[in-house]
DNA sequence: CGTTCGTCACGAACATCGTTCGTCACGAAC
DNA sequence: GTTCGTGACGAACGATGTTCGTGACGAACG
């Protein structure tokens, strides 16, 4: 791991690991696994790793250079698939949620997800790998980069969505229902009417039902075409 | 406006308006429509209202609670559509449509709406209109439950991305395709290959889409029932 | 008209945040 | 044995959200 020696005499200090940007990026990856985006600060981060905060800035461009990196090292777990015309749905619908699962893990990193595009080289090998899982689908390459587009929204979307529901399958839904419940008699007649329908489902088969929706969505339009 | 110039007390003061919730959240929609949301904090809303920022916590929930009012008072001003099966598809695209440029207007609002569902009155009104406009459409009840679902997802992305362009609109397809033509020869074959498509088309042509290809994938679930 | 009393704004204070930067100890080079 | 540069340290700055003791206002009351 270090370098080549270890120097034997911080005096006190019992021969700690020295700073780097990968010692920071994972400690930073650990904190937001077990607690959390919101807990995750510079003086959180430069605890772990037994240092001041101040320290960080060399090897990290702030917060949100740290919290980039944090994001592309999460993506970069996600395996990929290699596009086969035969199974180019199921591939969809195992990047996807790969992709969604790897967000749930890490609390607070899909919402910031959404304020820019990823712009890093390993999101864009998962562009690509979306673009050729949809052009093996026969799709029309206009509609597979909008779609992958799409897509990608309901990956973040769900992500959230999964979090929130993370400590209690079931709390989200039984929330809304005993919101929807309460309701101004009269005033929401639908939304009374198909309470069960909204609520209905778990988080996989609400996933499974978005992914469809769109893929069909685009199908329909290849066809038409 | 300075300190010093201030009256020695509230009674020579010139008859301010009282504080209010009303006053305060409409205080903070100002400020949010003219420097985003990073500039929203409780002490430039207080100081607007010529007031500490402790004296807000009487009428608002915390910055939170701030936000949520302040998120209900956009929502409230969408104008909804008197649901019509012969138009339902238009209705979706023109209610969708400001719904996301209400968004816009009101910078990082789009992505704060994520962190958790809406539960107010005024968001259940917009789900009713939704459902409404969807079940004039012809859909399964269960398949235009989880649409609002969906298409609410791609509302709020659309208006994520139109912020980022809303400076300049071809700034971040510029950026894009830069981006994309310095990289690594044939890495991205794919991704190089389809600049154009990745790129092509304003907000409301992606927007249009992404909407599109959401209903007809319902439509499409709809008929093969 | 004088007193009382409950409301409510004020603003100082606290804890935390991201970030900057002067200082200085370390270990290697000379 | 001396010099020197690298890089960690941590105090400090400005800003944040939030709490709470204080006190002034105006209405109610005698």
């Amino acid at each position: 791991m270090t370098p080549s020696t270890r120097p034997r005499s911080t005096r006190d200090r019992p021969a700690k690991a020295p700073l780097s940007r990968d010692a920071i990026v994972e400690a930073a990856l650990a904190i937001l696994e077990s607690e959390g985006l919101e807990s995750l600060s510079m003086r959180r981060v430069a605890a772990a790793l037994d240092t001041g905060a101040g320290s960080l800035y060399v090897y990290v461009e702030g917060r949100e250079g740290l919290l980039e990196a944090v994001f592309d090292r999460i993506v970069a777990t996600i395996k990929l698939e290699k596009p086969d015309a035969k199974r180019w749905r199921a591939q969809i619908h195992s990047l996807l949620t790969r992709s969604r699962d790897a967000l749930v893990a890490h609390p607070g990193m899909a919402a910031a997800t959404m304020v820019d595009p990823p712009r890093t080289e390993v999101s864009l090998r998962m562009l690509e790998n979306m673009l050729g899982i949809l052009l093996a689908g026969g799709l029309d390459p206009q509609d597979a980069a909008w779609a992958a587009d799409v897509l990608a929204a309901q990956v973040t979307y769900a992500a959230i969505e999964a979090e929130l529901r993370r400590t209690d399958p079931n709390a989200l839904a039984e929330e809304v229902e005993a919101n929807f419940s309460r309701l101004p008699e009269g005033k929401f007649p639908l939304i009374t009417a198909y309470t069960a329908q909204l609520v209905a489902g778990d988080v996989d088969e609400r996933f499974r039902f978005a992914i469809d929706v769109v893929l069909d969505g685009v199908l329909a339009r290849t066809a038409r075409r």
